[in-house]
DNA sequence: GTTGCTGCAAACCCTTTGCATAGGA
DNA sequence: TCCTATGCAAAGGGTTTGCAGCAAC
Protein backbone atom coordinates (compact mmCIF):
# COMPACT_ATOMS: atom_id res chain seq x y z
CA UNK A 1 0.00 0.00 0.00
CA UNK A 2 2.97 2.04 0.24
CA UNK A 3 4.32 1.69 -2.49
CA UNK A 4 1.79 4.81 -4.08
CA UNK A 5 2.92 6.78 -1.63
CA UNK A 6 6.73 6.21 -2.63
CA UNK A 7 4.93 6.89 -6.59
CA UNK A 8 3.50 9.91 -5.79
CA UNK A 9 6.78 11.30 -4.16
CA UNK A 10 8.49 10.20 -7.68
CA UNK A 11 6.08 12.25 -9.68
CA UNK A 12 6.29 15.05 -7.31
CA UNK A 13 10.17 15.38 -7.78
CA UNK A 14 9.60 14.85 -11.27
CA UNK A 15 7.38 17.60 -12.31
CA UNK A 16 9.66 19.53 -9.78
CA UNK A 17 12.40 19.08 -11.76
CA UNK A 18 13.97 17.55 -8.77
CA UNK A 19 15.50 14.54 -8.13
CA UNK A 20 14.23 10.75 -6.12
CA UNK A 21 17.28 10.17 -4.49
CA UNK A 22 18.36 7.34 -2.20
CA UNK A 23 18.32 9.74 0.77
CA UNK A 24 14.77 10.80 0.34
CA UNK A 25 13.70 7.60 -0.22
CA UNK A 26 15.22 6.32 3.01
CA UNK A 27 14.02 9.21 4.97
CA UNK A 28 10.41 8.77 3.67
CA UNK A 29 10.53 4.92 4.64
CA UNK A 30 11.58 5.62 8.03
CA UNK A 31 8.61 8.99 8.66
CA UNK A 32 5.89 6.03 7.24
CA UNK A 33 6.85 4.05 10.05
CA UNK A 34 6.49 6.69 12.73
CA UNK A 35 2.78 7.33 14.19
CA UNK A 36 4.11 9.50 16.68
CA UNK A 37 5.07 13.44 17.37
CA UNK A 38 9.28 12.92 15.93
CA UNK A 39 11.97 16.06 15.71
CA UNK A 40 13.59 16.28 12.47
CA UNK A 41 17.06 15.45 14.89
CA UNK A 42 15.69 12.63 16.47
CA UNK A 43 14.45 11.02 13.26
CA UNK A 44 18.37 11.76 11.77
CA UNK A 45 19.39 9.84 15.12
CA UNK A 46 17.33 7.37 14.60
CA UNK A 47 18.79 6.92 11.23
CA UNK A 48 22.16 6.82 12.26
CA UNK A 49 21.58 4.22 15.04
CA UNK A 50 19.84 1.67 12.06
CA UNK A 51 23.18 2.58 10.23
CA UNK A 52 21.47 4.72 7.53
CA UNK A 53 24.12 7.65 6.50
CA UNK A 54 21.92 10.77 5.86
CA UNK A 55 22.97 13.88 7.03
CA UNK A 56 20.92 16.38 9.77
CA UNK A 57 20.50 18.58 6.65
CA UNK A 58 19.33 16.43 4.08
CA UNK A 59 16.41 15.60 6.72
CA UNK A 60 15.62 18.69 6.98
CA UNK A 61 15.33 19.60 3.55
CA UNK A 62 13.32 16.33 2.81
CA UNK A 63 11.03 17.02 5.68
CA UNK A 64 10.02 20.39 4.05
CA UNK A 65 9.43 18.26 0.64
CA UNK A 66 7.25 15.53 2.49
CA UNK A 67 5.59 18.81 4.32
CA UNK A 68 4.14 20.57 1.05
CA UNK A 69 3.09 17.02 -0.69
CA UNK A 70 1.11 16.55 2.67
CA UNK A 71 2.85 13.72 3.92
CA UNK A 72 3.80 14.84 6.99
CA UNK A 73 2.39 17.96 9.15
CA UNK A 74 4.14 20.40 10.82
CA UNK A 75 3.11 21.28 14.67
CA UNK A 76 4.03 23.54 17.52
CA UNK A 77 4.00 21.39 21.00
CA UNK A 78 5.54 23.82 23.18
CA UNK A 79 9.16 23.03 22.42
CA UNK A 80 11.85 25.20 20.99
CA UNK A 81 11.74 22.55 17.95
CA UNK A 82 9.04 21.87 15.56
CA UNK A 83 7.09 18.57 15.46
CA UNK A 84 6.70 16.46 12.43
CA UNK A 85 3.87 13.89 12.33
CA UNK A 86 3.48 11.04 9.64
CA UNK A 87 0.05 12.26 7.99
CA UNK A 88 -0.52 9.48 5.66
CA UNK A 89 -3.86 7.49 5.56
CA UNK A 90 -4.88 10.46 8.51
CA UNK A 91 -7.09 13.31 8.55
CA UNK A 92 -6.86 17.34 10.88
CA UNK A 93 -6.70 16.92 14.18
CA UNK A 94 -5.62 18.82 17.33
CA UNK A 95 -3.48 18.17 20.16
CA UNK A 96 -3.62 18.19 23.96
CA UNK A 97 0.07 18.31 25.51
CA UNK A 98 0.63 16.95 29.01
CA UNK A 99 3.09 19.54 30.63
CA UNK A 100 4.32 17.14 33.09
CA UNK A 101 5.35 13.87 31.09
CA UNK A 102 4.78 15.50 27.63
CA UNK A 103 2.53 12.69 26.05
CA UNK A 104 1.00 13.94 22.97
CA UNK A 105 -3.38 13.32 22.64
CA UNK A 106 -5.13 13.76 19.56
CA UNK A 107 -8.50 14.92 19.38
CA UNK A 108 -11.09 15.84 16.63
CA UNK A 109 -14.07 18.04 17.29
CA UNK A 110 -16.59 18.67 14.46
CA UNK A 111 -18.13 21.04 16.32
CA UNK A 112 -14.51 23.29 16.80
CA UNK A 113 -14.27 23.07 13.11
CA UNK A 114 -17.27 24.05 11.73
CA UNK A 115 -16.72 26.93 14.50
CA UNK A 116 -13.54 28.26 13.04
CA UNK A 117 -14.73 28.19 9.43
CA UNK A 118 -18.07 30.25 10.32
CA UNK A 119 -15.68 32.99 12.24
CA UNK A 120 -13.72 33.15 9.05
CA UNK A 121 -16.90 33.08 6.68
CA UNK A 122 -17.82 35.61 8.77
CA UNK A 123 -14.57 38.24 9.00
CA UNK A 124 -14.11 37.66 5.61
CA UNK A 125 -11.08 35.53 6.30
CA UNK A 126 -9.78 32.32 3.63
CA UNK A 127 -8.21 29.64 6.01
CA UNK A 128 -5.57 28.17 4.72
CA UNK A 129 -4.49 26.10 8.19
CA UNK A 130 -5.36 26.01 11.61
CA UNK A 131 -3.50 25.03 15.03
CA UNK A 132 -4.86 24.30 18.45
CA UNK A 133 -3.05 23.54 20.96
CA UNK A 134 -4.35 22.41 24.94
CA UNK A 135 -1.56 22.41 27.53
CA UNK A 136 -2.16 20.54 30.62
CA UNK A 137 -2.10 17.80 32.52
CA UNK A 138 -3.34 13.91 31.16
CA UNK A 139 -4.99 12.07 33.62
CA UNK A 140 -2.04 10.08 34.54
CA UNK A 141 -0.05 13.05 35.65
CA UNK A 142 -3.19 14.74 37.55
CA UNK A 143 -2.55 13.10 40.64
CA UNK A 144 1.22 13.34 40.43
CA UNK A 145 1.35 16.99 40.01
CA UNK A 146 -0.68 17.67 42.97
CA UNK A 147 0.85 15.24 45.32
CA UNK A 148 4.22 17.34 44.06
CA UNK A 149 2.60 20.53 44.81
CA UNK A 150 4.06 20.85 41.31
CA UNK A 151 1.92 23.38 38.62
CA UNK B 1 -6.26 52.73 37.08
CA UNK B 2 -3.09 51.35 36.36
CA UNK B 3 -1.74 51.59 39.57
CA UNK B 4 -3.12 48.67 40.87
CA UNK B 5 -1.20 46.61 38.25
CA UNK B 6 1.87 48.06 39.78
CA UNK B 7 0.65 46.88 43.23
CA UNK B 8 0.10 44.28 42.07
CA UNK B 9 3.65 43.67 40.78
CA UNK B 10 5.07 44.72 43.43
CA UNK B 11 3.18 42.31 45.52
CA UNK B 12 4.56 39.28 43.83
CA UNK B 13 8.21 40.54 43.24
CA UNK B 14 7.94 40.68 47.32
CA UNK B 15 6.50 37.51 47.69
CA UNK B 16 8.88 35.89 46.13
CA UNK B 17 11.75 37.34 46.95
CA UNK B 18 12.31 39.54 43.67
CA UNK B 19 12.93 42.76 43.75
CA UNK B 20 10.87 45.67 42.38
CA UNK B 21 13.66 47.28 39.98
CA UNK B 22 13.53 50.50 37.60
CA UNK B 23 14.12 48.51 34.92
CA UNK B 24 10.79 46.22 35.72
CA UNK B 25 9.04 49.50 36.09
CA UNK B 26 9.99 50.97 33.23
CA UNK B 27 9.38 47.19 30.90
CA UNK B 28 5.64 47.04 32.67
CA UNK B 29 4.89 50.52 31.54
CA UNK B 30 6.34 50.11 27.98
CA UNK B 31 4.40 46.78 28.03
CA UNK B 32 0.84 48.39 29.49
CA UNK B 33 1.26 51.31 26.72
CA UNK B 34 1.09 48.38 24.38
CA UNK B 35 -2.19 47.69 22.00
CA UNK B 36 -0.63 44.51 19.73
CA UNK B 37 1.45 41.77 19.40
CA UNK B 38 5.19 42.73 19.90
CA UNK B 39 8.12 40.64 20.58
CA UNK B 40 11.09 40.80 23.19
CA UNK B 41 13.43 42.49 20.86
CA UNK B 42 10.57 45.00 19.37
CA UNK B 43 10.08 46.32 23.00
CA UNK B 44 13.53 46.65 23.83
CA UNK B 45 14.41 48.31 20.60
CA UNK B 46 11.63 50.76 21.08
CA UNK B 47 12.53 51.16 24.58
CA UNK B 48 15.89 52.28 23.38
CA UNK B 49 15.30 55.45 21.03
CA UNK B 50 12.83 56.37 23.90
CA UNK B 51 16.42 57.01 25.92
CA UNK B 52 15.76 53.92 28.39
CA UNK B 53 18.38 51.99 28.74
CA UNK B 54 17.36 48.41 29.51
CA UNK B 55 19.05 45.10 28.22
CA UNK B 56 17.24 42.44 25.96
CA UNK B 57 18.12 39.92 28.53
CA UNK B 58 15.89 42.08 31.24
CA UNK B 59 13.29 42.28 28.47
CA UNK B 60 13.36 38.65 28.04
CA UNK B 61 13.66 37.98 32.18
CA UNK B 62 10.80 40.44 32.78
CA UNK B 63 8.00 39.49 30.23
CA UNK B 64 8.71 35.85 31.81
CA UNK B 65 7.44 37.21 34.98
CA UNK B 66 4.94 39.29 33.45
CA UNK B 67 3.78 36.23 31.35
CA UNK B 68 3.54 34.18 35.11
CA UNK B 69 1.05 36.60 36.30
CA UNK B 70 -0.99 37.04 33.75
CA UNK B 71 -0.09 40.59 32.01
CA UNK B 72 1.36 39.20 29.10
CA UNK B 73 0.04 36.31 27.00
CA UNK B 74 2.63 34.53 24.80
CA UNK B 75 1.54 33.83 21.51
CA UNK B 76 3.11 31.92 18.42
CA UNK B 77 1.99 32.98 15.53
CA UNK B 78 3.78 31.82 12.58
CA UNK B 79 7.48 33.22 13.19
CA UNK B 80 10.62 32.42 14.81
CA UNK B 81 10.21 34.48 17.70
CA UNK B 82 7.47 34.29 20.48
CA UNK B 83 4.82 37.69 20.22
CA UNK B 84 3.83 38.60 23.66
CA UNK B 85 0.85 40.50 24.38
CA UNK B 86 -0.66 43.15 26.35
CA UNK B 87 -3.89 41.49 28.58
CA UNK B 88 -4.47 43.96 31.04
CA UNK B 89 -8.39 44.12 31.37
CA UNK B 90 -8.66 41.51 28.25
CA UNK B 91 -10.41 38.30 27.93
CA UNK B 92 -8.33 35.14 26.91
CA UNK B 93 -9.08 34.91 22.65
CA UNK B 94 -7.58 33.39 19.72
CA UNK B 95 -5.86 34.82 16.57
CA UNK B 96 -6.14 34.91 13.02
CA UNK B 97 -2.96 35.88 10.77
CA UNK B 98 -2.89 36.55 7.55
CA UNK B 99 0.17 34.93 5.72
CA UNK B 100 0.12 37.69 3.25
CA UNK B 101 0.28 40.91 5.33
CA UNK B 102 0.86 39.52 8.75
CA UNK B 103 -2.13 40.88 10.02
CA UNK B 104 -3.49 39.83 13.28
CA UNK B 105 -7.43 39.56 13.62
CA UNK B 106 -8.20 38.58 17.52
CA UNK B 107 -11.49 36.70 17.85
CA UNK B 108 -13.49 34.23 20.36
CA UNK B 109 -16.18 31.96 19.85
CA UNK B 110 -17.61 30.89 23.12
CA UNK B 111 -18.58 27.02 21.29
CA UNK B 112 -15.21 26.61 20.81
CA UNK B 113 -14.13 27.22 24.22
CA UNK B 114 -16.95 25.40 25.69
CA UNK B 115 -16.44 22.40 23.39
CA UNK B 116 -12.33 22.23 24.04
CA UNK B 117 -13.56 21.88 27.62
CA UNK B 118 -15.60 18.83 27.19
CA UNK B 119 -13.09 17.54 25.14
CA UNK B 120 -10.59 17.64 27.83
CA UNK B 121 -13.07 16.57 30.40
CA UNK B 122 -13.92 13.14 28.08
CA UNK B 123 -10.53 12.51 28.18
CA UNK B 124 -9.51 13.40 31.62
CA UNK B 125 -7.56 15.87 30.97
CA UNK B 126 -6.63 19.09 32.95
CA UNK B 127 -6.69 22.28 30.84
CA UNK B 128 -3.64 24.41 31.91
CA UNK B 129 -4.02 27.16 28.57
CA UNK B 130 -4.73 26.49 24.94
CA UNK B 131 -4.19 28.50 21.98
CA UNK B 132 -5.30 28.47 18.48
CA UNK B 133 -3.96 30.17 15.60
CA UNK B 134 -5.72 30.11 12.21
CA UNK B 135 -3.41 30.73 9.05
CA UNK B 136 -4.85 32.44 5.90
CA UNK B 137 -5.66 35.10 4.07
CA UNK B 138 -7.90 38.58 5.51
CA UNK B 139 -10.18 39.98 3.19
CA UNK B 140 -7.70 42.89 2.34
CA UNK B 141 -5.45 40.30 1.16
CA UNK B 142 -7.58 37.80 -0.41
CA UNK B 143 -7.97 39.96 -3.92
CA UNK B 144 -4.37 40.38 -3.97
CA UNK B 145 -3.01 37.32 -3.62
CA UNK B 146 -5.78 36.11 -6.43
CA UNK B 147 -4.24 38.50 -8.75
CA UNK B 148 -0.35 37.70 -8.15
CA UNK B 149 -1.05 33.67 -8.27
CA UNK B 150 0.91 33.77 -4.94
CA UNK B 151 -0.41 31.19 -2.80
C1' DG C 1 25.32 44.21 54.47
C1' DT C 2 22.99 40.65 52.03
C1' DT C 3 20.96 39.07 48.12
C1' DG C 4 18.95 39.42 43.96
C1' DC C 5 19.41 42.21 39.44
C1' DT C 6 21.51 44.15 35.43
C1' DG C 7 24.32 44.45 31.26
C1' DC C 8 27.37 42.38 28.47
C1' DA C 9 28.97 39.01 25.65
C1' DA C 10 29.20 34.42 24.97
C1' DA C 11 26.72 30.26 24.77
C1' DC C 12 22.73 27.67 23.18
C1' DC C 13 19.64 25.30 20.26
C1' DC C 14 17.28 24.46 16.27
C1' DT C 15 17.47 25.34 11.54
C1' DT C 16 19.38 27.08 7.26
C1' DT C 17 23.04 27.88 4.03
C1' DG C 18 27.50 27.99 1.08
C1' DC C 19 30.37 25.22 -1.16
C1' DA C 20 32.85 21.29 -3.12
C1' DT C 21 31.85 16.75 -4.46
C1' DA C 22 28.68 12.96 -5.61
C1' DG C 23 25.16 11.03 -8.19
C1' DG C 24 20.38 11.01 -10.58
C1' DA C 25 18.28 11.85 -15.28
C1' DT D 1 26.91 15.42 -19.58
C1' DC D 2 24.09 18.56 -17.00
C1' DC D 3 22.31 20.00 -12.95
C1' DT D 4 20.37 19.03 -8.61
C1' DA D 5 21.44 16.74 -4.05
C1' DT D 6 24.35 15.68 -0.38
C1' DG D 7 27.44 16.31 3.60
C1' DC D 8 29.97 19.15 6.20
C1' DA D 9 30.77 22.81 8.88
C1' DA D 10 29.79 27.37 9.52
C1' DA D 11 26.35 30.92 9.83
C1' DG D 12 21.86 32.55 11.49
C1' DG D 13 18.43 34.24 14.64
C1' DG D 14 15.91 34.22 18.73
C1' DT D 15 16.62 33.30 23.52
C1' DT D 16 19.23 32.08 27.65
C1' DT D 17 23.09 32.21 30.75
C1' DG D 18 27.60 33.14 33.51
C1' DC D 19 29.69 36.53 35.71
C1' DA D 20 31.27 40.90 37.80
C1' DG D 21 29.60 45.01 39.34
C1' DC D 22 25.29 47.37 40.99
C1' DA D 23 21.10 48.42 43.32
C1' DA D 24 17.06 46.94 46.23
C1' DC D 25 15.75 45.81 50.79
Amino acid sequence: MNEAIFENFKNYLRNEGLKYTSERRLILTEVLKRRDHFDADELAAEMRTEGLKVSRATVYRTLDILHEIGVVNKATLGHKHQHYENMVGRQHHDHLVCLHCDKVIEFVDEEIEKRQEEVCKSLGFEMKRHSLQIFGYCSHCIPLVKDNKIN
